[in-house]
DNA sequence: TTCGAATATGACAACGTTATCTCATCGAGC
DNA sequence: GCTCGATGAGATAACGTTGTCATATTCGAA
């Protein structure tokens, strides 16, 4: 017994060809009298159309790459949930292409897939999003594509993102309400345009408050551990400390408090400490992160969302982040 | 200017269509005139073939599924790179399937996508390598199977997998040597097997060390965080409260450190604390955890391997663990 | 020297769909 | 009653590869 074929079907249905393909692609013109018979005899013969062969000979391939090059399972995992799952509400599939930004063969080998499985669209991440030679190589391909939280060309392709800059305002704001004057500050990698945004909404919220800019207080950080434990080794030492530390990142908020706890630094007693992302980390640390909600498997969906439904024509879509107070920030003691 | 085919190739080159196949294909029976030819053409055009017009033409289709129901972020990302640099090296592509091992449609849809896709092979992981409906239904359909860490019918496919008993009584038998003679002990989810191998395993080394087996320092737990607090509850509310954890699980070590640092009961100082799995996590926790490194990437790659390599024929592969000694364990203070 | 096997190449059908074109039917408007 | 557009259905040609078969050449052994 092998696979059925569109041919079986056909002949069970008592119809042509044609017309079983007409009720696959839900194409216009067919009465619900063929549209029945063919339902049925799909549904005995348990057939499911060749995706090669419908790619051959049509004009789309029903699949979609997702293009990142990002070191965070968090990340990626909810990024390819949201995207799947739109994906699968569509019937088209999702291919998941990693690569390295740094790669001299990165823009081939993004063309080379585009060839390959004649992809119908491309999502991509940060920091992809913003290399030029892999745009332009999408645009002479006139591939439909979609960034999520692109930082350069930002009418160029569709879009989804949230407010960095208002993000980060919020918590520092919350910070702030909380009455700390020294808010330390982690940056996020330079790769990323968010890092340069969340530290521009940080400088908002201060200068709202009117709470003078202190270089001294920002530490440049790269999203990671590491980082996040050098930045705290640093800022406790100045001699006027922070009250409280404002990583861009949860991975980076987690290093502050393990620097925290090796200091002997109680938190959030002595020391708040605030995060970004609401990654799964968030919770799994103690004390549990005071951090932005960023809905990245939303995120995901809504970039698939934008690939299906609007194809080339270039839309845009903001969506909604989250302050979520848990328990590594409060009030200083005085 | 549209994509290059293989006949744009043969033209370029004064050779038959065929004579490109058979280069691309890396067939025998060419000579090296030829294939220099070939090879020149091919990339003074830029060509790449069609994936689609492969699979529909040829009996392979250069893909193979991966399959898997498993919520952990970390485990299914390196997973995938596993499996992806495998499939990279031999330029075959990986189509991921997240599925729901409840879900009464499971059959259906791993059917519809071996069909669809017209799959190479298939790799499965835990829990949904023990889905008895679901490995007949690919017997059934005779396709190449790899499985990650199998737990029923060992034997009936290819498999690769650590030695959990090993490794449970690896990390028992240091907590031992450090002086702990009451250790608890955190299960794993029940649909897993490796589970009950992780508890024997540690019941072993209490054996082999004259150490009585103690049902109430044995907690049921579930892989995830809260099962971890909850177990370190119970366990420290004990009359006679173990010196150790060993909670099967990098998560639910984690949620047994929070429990600890919530009661103020000190890590390692006061309570040794064990994980199981070395995800990213272990080293972002405070203190990090001593915990044994399963090699996840390394499974994904052999996994790939053996369906690459021997297809049909089965074959298995053990990968070493480690144990990683970190911060949250010392020796009990008397 | 001759023959068979191994090597090297090409012609052409086949794979399972969709696209294009053709043809038939049915109502509505003149 | 006739024409025209909208609707419904089918025949047939792509789509870009690989599989199969045919054919030519080369090499080694009898």
């Amino acid at each position: 017994m092998t696979r059925a074929t569109i041919k079986d079907v056909s002949r069970v249905a008592g119809v042509s060809i044609k017309t079983v393909s007409r009720v696959l692609n839900k194409e216009r013109y067919v009465s619900d009298d063929m549209r029945q018979k063919v339902e049925e005899a799909v549904a005995r013969l348990n057939y499911h159309p060749s995706q090669a062969a419908r790619t051959l000979a049509g004009k789309r391939s029903f699949q979609i790459g997702l293009i990142h090059d990002n070191p965070s399972p968090y990340y990626i995992f909810n990024m390819q949930a949201g995207v799947g799952q739109r994906c699968r509400e569509a019937d088209f599939r999702m291919i998941v292409q990693p690569c390295d930004i740094n790669s001299p063969g990165l823009v081939d080998d993004i063309g080379a897939l585009i060839d390959q499985a004649q992809l119908d669209g491309i999502i991509m991440t940060p920091p992809v999003t913003d290399v030029g030679t892999a745009l332009a190589e999408l645009f002479r391909r006139k591939i439909p594509v979609v960034r999520v939280q692109p930082g350069t060309d930002l009418t160029a392709t569709s879009a989804v993102y949230i407010d960095n800059v208002q993000a980060a305002d919020d918590m520092t704001a919350y910070l702030i309400s909380l009455g700390h004057r020294r808010i330390g500050f982690v940056t996020g990698h330079g790769n990323y345009f968010a890092s340069g945004q969340r530290l521009t909404g940080y400088r908002q919220a201060l200068q709202r408050a009117g709470i003078g800019f202190d270089a001294a207080l920002v530490f440049p950080g790269q999203f990671d551990f590491q980082s996040g434990t050098a930045a705290a080794e640093a800022l406790l030492a100045l001699d006027q400390p922070p009250t409280a530390i404002f990583a861009s990142s949860d991975d980076m908020a987690a290093g502050v408090l393990a620097a925290a706890h090796r200091l002997g630094v109680a938190v959030p007693d002595q020391l708040s400490v605030a995060g970004f992302d609401d990654t799964d980390l968030a919770q799994v640390v103690w004390p549990s992160l005071t951090t932005i909600h960023q809905p990245i498997r939303d995120l995901g969906y809504a970039a698939a969302d934008l690939l299906l439904e609007f194809g080339e024509t270039i839309e845009r879509r903001q969506l909604p982040h989250k302050l979520v107070v848990r328990g590594s920030t409060a009030a200083p003691k005085s």
